[in-house]
Order: structure tokens, then sequence, then C-alpha cells
DNA sequence: AGCACGCCGACT
DNA sequence: GTCGGCGTGCTC
């Protein structure tokens, strides 16, 4: 505790290398985690008071605490948090803490609502509409103004006369819950035996101590329900749970099975939520009114207090790798937020990341196998289709064999899913007459036709051009040529040669969340027979009729020089042959592939993924690579490629020696130019013991800072090398 | 991250 | 002669 007079260093919200020292006013009292609004510079910011000051600021600069807001102050454990984050990525703490804090409105006492109830007095005129009101409230019971105008369909303005007639009174009324509490004991699921197993191996790890299983399951084994149990016995303990999923946005069955479990709905956390929205539960999971969380990623950073569970479900996926501002990975942080808070974590996925695996190999994570011969009797037979011995036709995409198993598919009223990781017509353009490619102005990409909305595309920026008439660079009319399928075009050859079928096409940029969730219920409903889609089909989604699922191209996440290609490949496409068949009808999946013996297609193929694992382990072990070695890329960007390349070069040439670290570049990143900055990287590759992290901060502190339009961001453990 | 300060190009 | 572009540096 801290009172008046007493200096303490406080966290602000802002890019800056380390908390700030303030006085605390009279009157006011502060500890280690107290919420605050300090001045830094011409305004209020934001802040957690961190405790002891570190600096010695000369007195005369010292300004006092603004405003200590009334709220619990946030764990120790988070702010370990915050500081471990910002030590490893190399962000700013404070950049770390602000993505903890929310709006001021969030720590605000939330306002009580206004609610009217009936006095029983009559008012004299009696209109139609007043009728209505006074029927609503008949009950006696106070209600909000916003729940009579829906009851009633009157205006507000009714509402405020009847009150100025006597007729009812106003009453202040403390805000409904963000969320009913979840009831441990619900809806209690019938686990089967293997399910039992598994839970009894999770159980097995001390509730009080950190610790983290690996639950590991083909698709179908019945992970959720194991998990859930887990959540369950975190809320009877009396702590909280977060559950974090790759994209809430789509995952709506999630949370009614969640709401089915628990009897009530989870508190959610991601993106698509108002900002009123995100505020409440910010301060409900804060004030341990909510005890248990559904979110995207960001989740990891909500203020429990008493967290006891963290879930991380389809723990390989991407997309729990932020690459914006703070660079950290969601899985990784929340091992290392389990740690600090002696909390469990639970790892679940049907193809783990390599890392994981290997984590449960050593035994530092418990591996849970979650293996059902029911749910393993429904995993698709999947077949290699050569492309070089029976590939399509020139301009096709579809196989004859996989053209066949779709006719039949049809033919028995099941669905079939072409899948396609490309969005737009077609990856690339090019003028017949001329050779002219058309390129991204801003960036070295090509610009992907999307023929529907008649447009050439950047997806790396954005930029968008109508698809023109006649070639920019000869003038040459109607010459432009689509070179390689995008998923419209699939559509396309679709619609030709199945035009009975109906079809539909789900791909991000057909519409909007909400949009998108329909056409999923409607697949899920049998309404459509071929589904044509990009990645977003193969995460989660049941459909009961899809019994064929057919990879267009197999080898797309193979092309590039990735260390997590053939990882990234065999998950995606083990998720997406996932979609076909369930217990009661036998599903396929066809494979289209230039490289049949590639481990990949090979444990596709022959359902061995164990063999995979072992390949793909080996494979990093050999070249020291994650999870047996450690990568930070550096990006040097800036608006003149000489002048990025210049700077990476005298970066390299004041790299600090150590032992056994390897440095590699600079080189042109694979995408050379990003908006317009032209981008050369520099890669750093040390033994698995080494502190990267660390080394990494001492280089560019030695270095010269960057001036001019000259950036340097480094990514420690790169996910994407692009 | 904001925000202000400061030094070089086209205008009321 | 000024307005304003954004490069640079600071915030306890």
């Amino acid at each position: 505790m801290y009172g008046p007079g007493d200096i303490v260093a406080v966290m602000v919200g802002v890019a800056v290398e380390g908390p700030y020292s303030y006085r605390v006013p009279d009157g006011a009292e502060v500890e280690r985690g107290s919420i605050v609004a300090v001045p830094l510079g011409p305004t209020l910011t934001l802040g957690v008071v961190w405790g002891e000051p570190k600096d010695n600021v000369a007195h005369n600069r010292l300004k006092d605490i603004a405003h200590v807001f009334e709220v619990p102050a946030l764990s120790d454990e988070l702010l370990k948090l915050v500081d471990w984050v910002g030590r490893y990525t190399l962000a700013a703490p404070g950049m770390v803490m602000r993505g903890a804090l929310r709006s001021r409105e969030a720590l605000e006492p939330e306002r009580p609502i206004t609610a009217f109830r009936k006095t029983g007095f009559e008012p004299e005129r009696l209109t139609d509409a007043r009728l209505r009101v006074l029927d609503v409230v008949a009950d006696g019971m106070a209600w909000a103004k916003a729940a009579i105008v829906g009851a009633s369909g009157v205006s507000a303005s009714v509402i405020e006369g009847l009150e100025r007639a006597g007729a009812l009174e106003r009453v202040e009324m403390p805000p409904p819950p963000v969320v009913m509490p979840p009831d441990p004991d619900g809806n209690m699921p019938t686990l089967s035996p293997e399910q039992q197993q598994a839970l009894g191996a999770i159980r097995g790890l001390d509730p009080h101590r950190f610790g983290v299983a690996l639950l590991d399951g083909v698709t179908g084994s019945g992970k959720t329900e194991v998990f859930f149990e887990a959540v369950a016995d975190t809320l009877r303990a009396g702590r909280q749970a977060v559950v974090l999923l790759p994209e809430i946005a789509l995952t709506h069955a999630f949370l009614e099975r969640f709401s089915k479990r628990f009897g009530a709905r989870p508190a959610e956390w991601h993106s698509d939520m108002t900002p009123v929205q995100r505020a409440r539960v910010w301060r409900g999971v804060l004030t341990g009114q909510v005890r248990a969380v559904v979110g995207a990623r960001s989740a990891l950073f909500l203020p429990f207090r008493e967290l006891g569970l963290l879930v991380l479900d389809e723990e390989h996926d991407g997309a729990y790798k932020q690459s914006d501002g703070v660079n950290y990975h969601a899985r990784d942080m929340a091992v290392v937020r389990a740690r600090l808070a002696d909390a469990r974590v639970l790892l679940a996925s049907a193809t783990p990341s390599v890392e994981s695996r290997n984590n449960a190999n050593q035994g530092r994570y418990r591996h849970v196998m979650l293996s059902s011969r029911f749910a393993e009797a429904a995993l698709p037979d999947v077949t290699a289709i050569d492309m070089r011995e029976e590939g399509p036709e020139r301009d096709r995409w579809i196989a004859p064999r996989l053209a066949r198993e779709i006719f039949s598919t049809l033919d028995r009223g099941e669905q079939a899913l072409l899948f396609l990781n490309r969005r737009g017509y077609a990856p690339l353009t090019l003028c017949r007459a001329c050779g002219h490619q058309y390129q991204c102005p801003h960036c070295s990409a090509w610009l992907v036709e999307h023929r529907f909305r008649g447009v050439l595309m950047c997806h790396h920026c954005g930029h968008e051009q109508k698809i023109p008439k006649s070639c920019g660079s000869c003038g040459a009319e109607d010459s432009l040529v689509p070179i390689g399928p995008g998923i419209e075009r699939v559509a396309e050859e679709a619609a030709e040669r199945f035009p009975d079928a109906r079809r539909v096409i789900l791909s991000s940029d057909m519409g909007s969340n909400a949009a998108l969730r329909e056409r999923f219920a409607e697949v899920a409903r049998g309404e459509y027979d071929l589904v044509i889609g990009t990645q977003l089909v193969a995460k989660g989604h049941h459909f009961e009729k899809l019994t064929l699922v057919g990879v267009i191209d197999a080898d797309l996440g193979l092309a590039h020089g990735d260390p997590r290609a053939a990882e990234k490949t065999f998950q995606i496409l083990t998720q997406v042959a996932g979609r076909a068949g369930r217990a009661s009808r036998h599903g396929k999946a066809f494979l289209q592939t230039y490289h049949p013996a590639h481990p990949v297609m090979r444990a596709m193929v022959t359902g061995d993924r164990e063999a995979f694992y072992a390949h793909e382990l080996a494979a990093r072990e050999a070249g020291s690579l994650p999870p047996f070695g450690r990568l930070a890329a550096l990006v040097v960007s800036a608006n003149a490629h000489e002048e990025a390349m210049d700077y990476a070069r005298r970066l390299l040439s004041v790299a600090p020696m150590a032992e056994h670290l390897k440095l590699f570049g600079p080189a042109d990143a694979p995408v050379a130019m990003v908006r317009g900055r032209h981008r050369v990287r520099l890669l750093a590759q040390s033994p698995k013991d080494f502190d990267l992290s660390g080394y990494v901060r001492f280089w560019l502190a030695s270095a010269e800072r960057p001036r001019g339009s000259l950036k340097v961001q480094v990514d420690i453990d790169p996910m994407s090398f692009f």
C-alpha cells in the first residue's frame, strides 16, 4: 500500500520503455495493480501502479496521480505477464499494458439503469398507446424503458407522458449481470470410456499448480466435452476459466454447446463486440462476476484475478500468432500466464503443432491421447490424385477422377466440398499480346482478379483497380488472360460441369460474418449440394451430409521456403479432409498433387500421422529449427530499397558475436515491397537454451537508431516468412 | 501511441 | 510574406 506523498512507478498505456514515476496525491491510496489516470505530456493517460519507482526522477518533474479508479487491483500475475511478454517479444511494455487495459468507461462504475413501475394512479386521458404501456407494466414490476418500448411498440415519449401524468414512477435498478453464472453441474454429459480416461488424465494435474496437458485426438473424438469438464472442475474450485478459439466470429456453434453444458452463455471476447459490451465483460472479469470467457487470442490479457484454467482449442492454428503491434503467440503466452497464475493449460487439437508434440514427447506437457475407434472409423479414406498422371485438361482444375466422384456423390444425394485456399478468380493476370503481368503499384505482388466484383486486387495492401478493357501496357483490346485458379474460377468450372447441383461459394470476401454464418447454417441444413470454399470451410464446421472432399491444390502451402510449410499443409489438409464423413456415412477425400511422394501426402493417404510427426521432428532437429532451436526475424523497411538494404548491412556488421548463433541475410523479403515500403530481412538462429530476445535487444541497442523512413520490426519465433 | 515542435514548399 | 507537410523527439 502506498499513501499520500509516496512515489510509485506507473506503467502507462503508451509506447515507453518502462514505468514512469508519480506521486500519490493527498487522500489517495494505491497498491501494485491499482488502475489510475496520470498526466502524461498534455493529456491524461490510463496506467497501472507497478510498485517501487525504479528510476530517480527529479522531484520538480514529478506529477501527481490524477485519479484512482474504484476497481479491484490487477493481479500481480497479470502485471508479470505484461513484463514477460514485453521482454520476450521486444515490444514496449507500455504497449503490452495497453492491450490489457480497456477504455475509461470500463473503469467507471456501471450506471444503474432507469426503469419504470406503475403507481396505480390512472391518468385522465387514456389513449390507445398509453393503454398498451400500462398493459405491459400491469405486473407491477419495474420495466426498463427500452423493454417497454419493445413490448408495447410505442415510442419513448408515451412513457415520459405517463410519468408526467403520475401513472408511472421512475426507479433506478442495478444493471443486470453481463452474463448469468455458468453452472458447472448444469447439463452433465455422458462421457465415453475414452473420454473418461482422458478427463482422468487431465484431473491428474494438480489443480492448484502449473501444468499443461496436450489433448490430442482426431476430429470427432469428443475433445470439447472433455475440456468442458475441466472448465466445470475449475468453476467448482472457485476459479475462472478462459477458452480461446482461433477465430471466434464464425464459431457460433461453440457458444451454443457451452450454453447447453453450463446452462448459460459464456462471456464472449472478440473484435465483433461493441465497445460497451467489451467494457462490461472486461469489468466483469476483473470484479469476478464473470467466471468463464470464450474468446479470441486477446482474451489472454483479460484481468482475471482467480484464473485457474486456460483452454486453447485448435492450438496449432496460426491465428494464435499476432502479427501486428505486439508480436506474441497466444499459445506460448498462455503457458507463461498459467505458470505465473499457478493455473492449468489445456491445448486441444486433432493436429497438434510440432512444438506441442515435442513438449509432450519430452514430458513437459502431459500427453492425453483421445483415441476413439468410433471416431477413427469415421475418418475419410484419403486418395492422392497424381496431377502428372491424371491431371485435368488445359484450363480446367478438377481432375477427371475427382469429377466422377463428385457426380456419384451428388447422385447419392450427399454433399461434396471443393477446397482451394486461394481467394479470387485467378492469382495472376497477363496480357496475351505483350506479356505484361499485372502487379500492385505498392507491393511486389500480383494483382488477383476478383471477377464477381470486377476488380484486380492486391491481397497485401487492399489496392484495387477495375479490370481494364485494354492492356495498360500495349493497348491491345481484350487481351488479358487469367493464369491459375482461384476459388471463383473453380466455382465457374463447377457450374459448367455440375449445372444441376445447388452450389455455394464460401470465402471471406463473399460477405459479412453474419452473412457467412447464415451460409454455413444453410449448408448444414442440406440446402446446397456442392460447396466451393477457401480455408474458412476447414474450421470446425460439421456438415452431416458432406461425404466428399476434393482438394484442388494440395501442394499450395508447400511452395515457399517456410520451415513450417509441411506442418501447416498437413494441418490444413487433415482439417479439410475431416469435413468428409461422420459415423453414419463414410467419407472420401481426394488430394490433387504433383508430389504424391511428399511425406505430407503420404501421411495423409496412409493416415499415419505419427509417421508424419516423427519425420517432421527429425527434420527440424537436423536443421536446428524450432522447437530444437530458436528463430528471430528482423524486417528492415524503408521508402527506398537501398536505404533498407544499407541499414540492414550496417546492422549485420555490428551484430555481437555469440557462440552457436547464426545470422542470415540481409536479403529481400519474399514479398519485397508492401504498401510502398521496401523490405529486407535478417534472420537469427540460435540454440534452444539461448536468450535470443535478450540478444536481439542488446544488438539493436548497440546499433545506430533507424532514422528517416527506416523501420525495424522484430519477430521472435516467426510463424510466417513473407 | 499522442502530441508539439520545427524546418521546407505552394498559396490567401 | 504565411499555412501546413510530416520527420523528430518527449512524455514521470
